[in-house]
DNA sequence: AAGACGAAAGTGGTTGA
DNA sequence: TCAACAACTTTCGTCTT
């Protein structure tokens, strides 16, 4: 990509104006690839592709000729998309045959070229763990980076021989779930389970024993990443998701968040934020829209209320 | 009439002996 | 391996707007 290329797309972009309010205070999440309105909230577009530079430049000479060499590695195919083959055929570059004292070298040399690469069975798998990685992820919808976490997981549970045992899509949609918490893209166990073939108990299982041998050690899935994400499928406008990040934090602050699902607690810090500015949703629907039941909705509600009793003031 | 509330019983998974 | 346990769900009746 030239110089003047990546100027037009900026300027490209600063002429966006939020379709509904014509607001042109809009954020850009490359993480979450979304473009949002800061303004109302309306989610511009999703599934954005990332077109900043693909490496960072040092000085001013390499941002000049930041051309790239062939394909760049690709962890989402096995072998990084970087491998050479040996020809099957008896010849050498200049296509004379190769003579027959030298022939038995050349059958070694290919012999190893095999070992090292697809011919065992563990990569094997990766082959085929990496197109089941792609297929939920696409799904799912899931950009790039969160993707290539998880084939990064993946190889390593497979260098750990975590995987043997086990089955691929089992093992595939939990490292994809690790992936998730570790992009703190949020994703719930269950929608990825859902799409894929694997129970959502195999893939919990399989989730915790490897964050365990990897030592991932994540830390459990914060209410406020679902946020952002839901409020904006339920409509709400930016000054309700701000304060339902900010009822969060001080929940959290007092611990009325630990030990309780992240989903019932967002719930209930949308709900309350939704009542606080007058953009009232029903229980029922939010509870649609997270994945949570208005029960739970209702008795993490009371929770929030009753410690935000002092503090409502704030939040109003 | 729809939504909110709450009690009670049921469910699936974790924990600790 | 099993029972206790916490969080959450399901169900259903009642209250509120």
């Amino acid at each position: 990509m030239t110089k003047p290329e990546i100027a037009k797309d900026i300027e490209l972009e600063e002429q966006i104006k939020c379709t509904e309010c014509k607001s042109e205070h809009l954020v850009r999440d490359y993480q979450r690839g979304e473009l949002t309105c800061r303004t109302c909230g309306l989610v511009i577009d999703e599934n954005q592709i990332d077109q900043g530079p693909e490496w960072r430049a040092f000085d001013a000479e390499q941002n000049e000729r930041r051309a790239r060499g062939g394909s760049p590695m690709n962890p989402l195919v096995h072998d990084k998309g970087l491998s050479t083959d040996i020809a099957w055929s008896n010849r050498d570059s200049y296509g004379n045959v190769v003579p027959s004292k030298n022939r038995s070298q050349l059958y070694r040399m290919r012999k190893w070229q095999n070992r090292t690469r697809a011919n065992n069975s563990a990569d094997r798998n990766l082959a085929l763990a990496l197109n089941e990685l792609n297929r939920l992820a696409s799904k799912i919808g899931l950009q790039r980076q969160v993707r290539e976490t998880a084939a990064m997981l993946y190889r390593k549970a497979v260098q750990k021989n975590l995987v043997r045992g086990r089955s691929i899509e089992g093992v595939a949609a939990a490292t994809l779930y690790g992936a998730c918490r570790q992009c703190e893209v949020p994703r719930t166990l269950d929608e990825i389970t859902k799409a894929s073939n694997a129970t959502k108990k195999e893939v919990g299982r399989t989730y915790r024993y490897i964050s365990r041998e990897l030592g991932l050690n994540l830390m459990p899935a914060s209410p406020v990443s679902y946020i952002t994400r839901y409020s904006r499928e339920l409509g709400l406008s930016g000054k309700v998701e701000d304060a339902a990040i900010k009822i969060l934090q001080e929940a959290t602050e007092s611990e009325l968040t630990s030990g309780r699902g992240p989903t019932g607690v967002a719930a209930a810090a949308i709900y309350l934020a939704s009542v606080v500015y007058n953009q009232r949703k029903t229980q029922k629907a939010i509870a649609d829209t997270v994945g949570v039941t208005e029960v739970t909705i209702r008795n993490r509600y009371k929770e929030l209320t009753e410690y935000l009793s002092i503090t409502a003031a704030v939040a109003a």
